[in-house]
Formats: structure tokens, sequence, C-alpha cells
DNA sequence: AATTTGAGAGAGCGGTGCTCTCGCTTGAGA
DNA sequence: TCTCAAGCGAGAGCACCGCTCTCTCAAATT
């Protein structure tokens, strides 16, 4: 039997949850986060708002499941970036990864914010979120990791200081990179989300006017900053 | 007669209305901004929730009265940090302010996640949030201004495609300033928020240990970037 | 065929933002 | 000094929310 036809009430099962988060995505894009109904959901699937706690516990763990969604959905095309720049040069993959992040922001403000903005349940984000999340930073990971392999990555300056925390970092994140790079990563992974964030949230608003060409050259800066070398393999 | 005993009714509006304020603020300290309530707030406040609506006329007004109130402590928190590093080399005047922001952030999360993260009511910032939230980036404009001044302010490269963009916001914001600085200076001013909201979001939870140092770190990369200097006047 | 399981309906609880009307107090102008 | 309008708080009420509990009934399992 096939692994997704195991019980005819399963597969029905499937098919009113997928209908559920597809309803309340749509009301996330449309309204925010904050306007989300489980309620409204109901009442636009046609069912009785109790009846949908029998798919989902809470309005929380709905938002959860929007929330790996969203992570999955901006890993997917943070990873088709990549793919489609795989023969460029290192910078030029590190900034068409980038700017993939960001035209998703563009495209999905409201599920941008659900993951990137203030928690907006409670502050404790479930283990479950902690996969999906790391997708994109394992691209960055892995361009890197090209970079060393092939024509090379130059290692940014490390204070003395900051040595003890770069080593665990690596460690725990790519231990076959030097430290020097890895803590220099970390740093611009946190430092580009904050060039998307400011401007989907509008605090570019009266300041930045071409605010393609400023973020594309903002990427490029920052992918020199963890040591990758311009041209290449 | 004092410009603030102009009438016996006004005082008493302006006393109710800083009661509240207050008691909104605790409540936004202690639980977020999604679960303050007018209710809870006149309730605490011993008065019935219509009574409220005398003084702000919905629940985002009231929300857009402590946001430019989080805008000014923030800015008066940078600014005390600026005053205080006056004598240092410019490196460490940036890095000190970008620490009180961090800083600042660490101790309100709620208030930072109200101002830089996801825009809570429906987008649309009043302009009257625009001067209390320039405020943090006119000491970094400040601190630049002063280094252009005094012992010097290296130029960083200025791509060709960006000149146009960086001529535009140094007109805006810092006419004195050179163009390269000014948009390299914009970048990492969200790029620092970037550093900031991603430890506070949680982001850093299982992947920066030592924040302290790294953050330290990160600013000071961020200041040599921008064309500062170190050593000092 | 009998029985267990699970899905949906409905009522209901306590809470929310917000509106409207009604008295009452009080400060300010005649 | 007196009057009166303005401003304030109280209260009831509307529509909505998340969530719980019970009931019924159909379908899947045994």
């Amino acid at each position: 039997m096939s692994s997704t036809a195991q019980g005819a009430r399963a597969r029905a099962r499937m098919e009113v949850t997928a209908a559920i988060k597809d309803e309340a995505r749509r009301q996330l894009a449309a309204e925010g986060a904050a306007k989300l109904s489980l309620r409204a959901v109901a009442r636009e699937l046609g069912m009785v708002s109790s009846a949908l706690y029998r798919y989902f516990p809470s309005r929380d763990d709905l938002l959860t499941a929007l929330i790996i969604d969203a992570y999955d959905s901006l890993g997917e095309c943070a990873e088709a970036a990549q793919d489609k720049a795989a023969d460029a040069g290192p910078v030029q993959r590190w900034t068409a990864v980038a700017e993939a992040v960001r035209g998703w922001g563009l495209r999905h403000p409201h599920e941008y914010a659900l993951i990137y903005g203030s928690p907006v349940p409670g502050y404790t984000a479930p283990d479950t979120t902690v996969p999906p999340a790391s997708r994109v930073g394992l691209v960055f990971i892995g361009i890197l990791r090209d970079a060393h392999r092939g024509p090379g990555l130059a290692e940014p300056p490390l204070p003395a200081e900051l040595r003890p925390e770069a080593e665990r970092m690596a460690a725990d994140l790519a231990p076959d990179l030097p430290p020097a790079n890895v803590a220099a990563l970390v740093a611009s992974w946190a430092e580009l989300f904050g060039l998307v964030g400011f401007e989907l949230f509008g605090q570019f608003n009266r300041v930045v006017e071409d605010r393609e060409t400023f973020f594309r050259h903002a990427a490029a800066r920052l992918a020199h900053g963890v040591g990758l070398v311009e041209g290449g393999q």
C-alpha cells in the first residue's frame, strides 16, 4: 500500500487539515497574523468553529503550523536560487540567495513578519520549527563551504577575544570551515535579515528610494565581509 | 503662568492620560503588545472601559502613543551613551551607542518588538512617529560628522551603480558627508538592528552563546565598514 | 453485525474593542 | 456671582473572539 493511502479517513483528515491551513494562510496574507481568526477560517470553510479544534488544538498551534510552512517556503526559495546560480562565482551566489530572501519577503510580507518579526504567540518556539528555520542558513554555509574547497576563501580578521566563541560556533555549525569565517557568517546572516526587515517594516520609508540596487550592493558588501572573493570557478 | 499650569481641567486630563500610558506600558512590558487590553488597563485604574475612550480614540492610538514613547526612550538612551563616550575615538563611540541600543532592547524586549518588530496595528505609521524614530539614526550621523571634521573618515568604496542613490540619501540626511559614507551608514544602521533583533527574537538561540562579545565585535566591524577609523581625537 | 472511533453541530462562558446614551460635576464666560 | 455648556465617568449593549463541553450520527474496525 502507498504510504499516503493508508486509511481513507486519514486522507480525509489530511485534506481538511490542508484546507484549513490554506484558508488560514489566505487570511494571514490578506490581513496579517493579528487578524487571523479561527472562527473566520471555519466560517469560510463552511464549518462551525468548534469543529476546527479537531485539527488544531489552539489558534497558536495553527499559527505554528503556518510558521513552519513559511520557513519551508522561504528555505525552498533560497535553495532554488542557490541551485540556479550554481555556476556563478561565490559572491554572485551569495547575492543571488540574498535577493531571493528579499524577494520572498516582498511577496509574502505577513509571513515574513510571522517568522522574523516579533514572536506572536508567547515567545516559546517549539523545537519542530528549528529544522525548517535552519534551511536558509544552511544554504549560506554551503556557499562558504564550496568557496573554501574551490577558489579560496579569505579569512576575515578574528580578534582574540572572539576566538573562543568563533571556535564554538564553527564546531557546531561547520567544523570544516575556519572559525573566523563562521563568526563573520553568523553576523552577516543576522545583518542581512536586518536589511530585509527594515525595508519590509517601513524603516526605509523616507530614507532609501532605490531599494533594489541599495540591497544588492549591501548584500555584496556582506559577501565580501564573510571572506567570499570575486570571480571564481 | 507656567505653560504646564494652564487650566486645572487640562492638568487633570494630562495626569489621567499619563496614568493610562503608565499602566499600559506596565502591561506591555509584562505580557507583550498582543495581550495589552483596554479593558484591563481601565480595570486596573478603577474606571470603566468606555471612560478610556475619552483619552484615546482606539486601542491602536494607545499603542501609537506607546510607540512614540519607546522611540524617545531608546533615542534618549542612545544619546546618553554618545555623550558619555564623547571623549573616546570614533569607533569606540559607535560601539558604545550600539551597545546602548542592544542593552535597551534587552531591558525592554516588548517595547523593542513594538517599534522594530512586525508593525502591529495595520502598517501605517503616523507621521508623528517619524521624529522620535529618527533620534538613534541622528546619533550615528553625528558620530560620522565628528569623525569627518576630526581625525578623518575613510571613504568606503562606492560602486558607480549605487552613486545616484547614495547622493540622494546624502542630500537628504547629511549633505556635509561623502555619499559613500552615508550609504554605508544606512546599510550598517539596518544591519545593526538586524543583530539586535535576531538576539532578542530568539534567532540566536542555539547558535550564539557569548552574545555580549559577539555583538561588540560585530558592531565594531560595522563601524569600520562605514569608514570610522581607530584611535581618536 | 456489533461496536468503537471520530467528526461536526450547537450552546455557552468569559473575554475583547467599541458605541451610545445618560446623568453629574465643574470650570469658564456673561 | 450665577449660569450653562463642556467634559467626564457609568452603564448597557453590540458583534466578535478563543475555547470547552455535550450531543448526535455516520463510518471504519473488529
